[in-house]
DNA sequence: CGTGTAAGGAATTCTGACACG
DNA sequence: CGTGTAAGGAATTCTGACACG
């Protein structure tokens, strides 16, 4: 279910690169909470394809004036939504098929 | 066409740590033709994941004693046949619904 | 709170070259 | 031919701190 997408390979120059975020910003918004880069054995961040895409909403909302901390109670929520869901999901699958889980 | 898997965003030391190969050898093929990463603004060079599957079977052929040189020829040989399917693909389906290309 | 910046050190990357085989 | 290595410089990244607001 990894694929390329979530492979954490990219240096924060090439973040800022991409995204156009200072690395003040892309380390800040760590500091926060809101991604969670790899670290290569030397300590330098490495970040995947979503870490990119997660930083331009969280760019995005910045620019509307949310704070980092409502971004990250947004994240949280989201986050618990898709869970459920997904165990609701299961637990419909073993009704079906186990009929004890 | 082109997704994350093309995109030109690993450095030499990533790649390094991917594939094992020392950056002396990455370089070196790129030198003779294999492969051909991007530049960064500086000049730091950037590779995408194909690169690196690239690099994996580089790896094994030369193990095998093969030369750089007929990688290349194979590799050559292989894009022309490629190339040929998917004009002739192209082809039939020209034939099918322009009737004039 | 969010971001810029100067600071100093450590690690990275680059190129061109010499070595060996 | 293919690869290692030492060399020197330039660019990168890291952390902790001070500044401003």
């Amino acid at each position: 279910m990894i694929s390329y997408k979530d492979k954490k390979v990219i240096t924060i120059g090439i973040v800022h690169e991409l995204t156009g975020l200072s690395e003040r910003k892309i380390r800040y918004y760590e500091e926060r909470g809101l991604l969670f880069p790899e670290r290569s054995k030397r300590g330098t961040r490495k970040y995947s394809f979503s870490d990119i895409e997660l930083l331009m909403k969280i760019a995005d909302l910045r620019e509307d004036g949310v704070q980092t901390t409502e971004i990250k109670r947004d994240m949280i929520r989201e986050k618990r939504k898709k869970d459920i869901r997904s165990e609701m999901l299961q637990g419909q699958l073993n009704a079906h098929f186990n009929r004890r889980p």
